[in-house]
DNA sequence: CTGAAAGCGCTTACAG
DNA sequence: CTGAAAGCGCTTACAG
């Protein structure tokens, strides 16, 4: 067992006082330049790093934060989870990690474990998050950033996508690859995402003349839910030519329904996805999706919580960054005569 | 602002000292029934909760881990991710992520960074662990267990699955589903996953009329890799009729190779995977694969880690999970004369 | 520019 | 069965 050094070892070492030497790590007050070489030679000798458990105790800060999120085994989230812990590491802040499986319960829970571990934030891409939390939280004075969903009214940070635009972005790629009755999955309507991608579809179908409301159906943001989805959809109208799911689960769930039902996706019904997750390129045909800037995301939520933490955060705002069309075989094969 | 009850507040409300408080906390040492009420209403009373930081500096047990695999947005490593999670929080445990995309210095890096933090234990799935580092870490008295790979000759309970065995029932699957020219597209050489499952296919193909050398070829476990591996031996090969791929990235380049060249996959040639990550089920044909069981094995290793950590694990043990063949359309659709 | 002192909120021997 | 004291390794005012 090694034998580690603390600040103590380094101030006997360099012959000066605890204190100079804690001025010194943290640049807080003067440090005459002759010191500062001794006591950086005895910081070297001794290979001494501060003890982050005692300087969290003494100061308050960890540089930890908590990443909660509904499932990480869900290929959306882990991609996610790349980008934030990337550019946590590279600030000098450790991410711990929370499943909460969409559930309040859990969320509280490990909210009230990390608070006890003075965690610094918290980031939320979890869909349970409300207000409550966020007052919880509010009142316990550690900060927090959220994906999509504000908690409330209230001024919070928040990063999503341009939802209703992307999803008229998807209805319209259909329809210039010659669609001429495009149906919708939307996903679960408590979601922002949910809502929003459904009010994009509708603002761009409802003036058509083909267009009627049984057009749409309820999915789960899951492929089983795109799956059965797509079964009721094309018992209702079998002529649907285009399909426009609410995110690339549901759309990969739409691809094997098609398939099973012997109707071959992208060349008679076309669909396009939403979200842009790796998966969506191993599909066959590859899917088409309306791209959201994954790492991105992860990378803006997490340095926005970091500023809010070291309080060089001017002011919370709700960031809606632009999607991008990635036009792939799911659409590209469609060819409208193949069916009839 | 909320003002947090203290160990101190505990006491004083139920007139005891903080000697007795924390000896009731950790149920060390003996406390009169009459005071444990008191000091039970009390810390509901304030609703008390110890300060883990302060437990950590004065115990130096922080119940926190460390989970290091090379990249949480691998669908391989997201699975496993899951379950480490789901074990620890059950044992009251809090995971720390951390991506080290194989690379010796950043893991270094994590193991400097979260040993000022007092962490309790490491899992390492990644594969540049080696024995520098388990020395390095033992030396520090931290307790790891390692994902697949010993570090040393030394003893480090390690995780994995019956690799020889899973690919020998790769191979006799296809033979029994009828290929007659199968082919190995193996994983980097100094991954004993990569090296035990190419053991396992010559096993099981040396004796055959049909074998030569030339039906082997190297992949990087990822879904590029096996489509260009895929392509060589295609066309060194054409009468190759399965493939049985070191693991479901590279099955899932082959599947796409194999559609690229215009080859149906799943009825001209067989093709096997290795895993069992979800994703394999949403490839079409879905692919047949040699299932590890993801969640167990993180919940295993979790468990093992946490046992070593409060000291009552036996002994350190290599242990080898049973995998299991799970037959799908990309080798239930062979039909041999589809080809011919 | 520097040091002594108090404090962060616990745990751990050690007396009693 | 219980309490006083020291200590975990830092930071933060406050004097000087």
């Amino acid at each position: 067992m090694i034998v580690i050094a603390t600040i103590r070892d380094v101030a006997k070492l360099a012959g000066v006082s605890v204190s100079t030497v804690s001025r010194y790590l943290n640049k807080s007050g003067y440090v005459n330049v002759e010191t500062e070489r001794s006591i950086k030679a005895a910081i070297e000798k001794l290979d001494y790093a501060p003890n982050q458990v005692a300087r969290g105790l003494a100061g308050k800060k960890t540089n930890t934060i908590a990443l909660i999120l509904p499932d990480i085994s869900n290929l959306f989230f882990s991609d996610l989870a790349r980008a934030v812990e990337d550019v946590a590491a590279t600030y000098g802040y450790t991410v711990i990690l929370g499943n909460s499986d969409d559930r309040a319960d859990k969320e509280k829970r490990y909210i009230e474990t990390l608070k006890k571990k003075y965690i610094d934030g918290f980031i939320f891409a979890s869909q349970t998050f409300g207000p409550e939390e966020a007052e919880m939280l509010t009142k316990l004075g550690i900060p927090f950033v959220c994906l999509d969903r504000a908690p409330s009214e209230e001024n919070a940070s928040v990063v999503r996508t341009k939802n209703i635009e992307g999803a008229s972005m998807a209805v319209q790629h259909l329809l210039d690859i010659g669609c001429r009755k495009i149906a919708h999955i939307y996903g679960p309507q408590h979601l922002i995402t949910g809502r929003d991608r459904l009010i994009g579809y509708e603002k761009s179908v409802h003036a058509m003349e083909w267009f009627t409301p049984s057009l749409l159906e309820e999915g789960d943001f899951r492929i089983r839910g795109g799956i059965s989805a797509t079964e009721r959809l094309m018992q209702r109208h079998p002529d649907i030519d285009g399909i426009f799911a609410g995110n690339d689960l549901m759309a990969i769930g739409a691809l094997k329904a098609l398939s099973r039902m012997g109707i071959k996706a992208g060349e008679e019904v076309a669909i396009c996805g939403y979200d842009g997750i790796q998966t969506a390129e191993i599909t066959s045909p590859e899917l088409t999706t309306i791209a959201q800037p994954l790492y991105e995301m992860g990378a803006l939520i997490s340095r926005l919580l970091i500023k809010k933490i070291e309080g060089t955060l001017e002011k919370d705002l709700t960031y809606e960054l632009d999607v991008k069309l990635l036009a792939r075989g799911s659409t590209l094969d469609f060819s409208p005569r193949a069916k009839a």
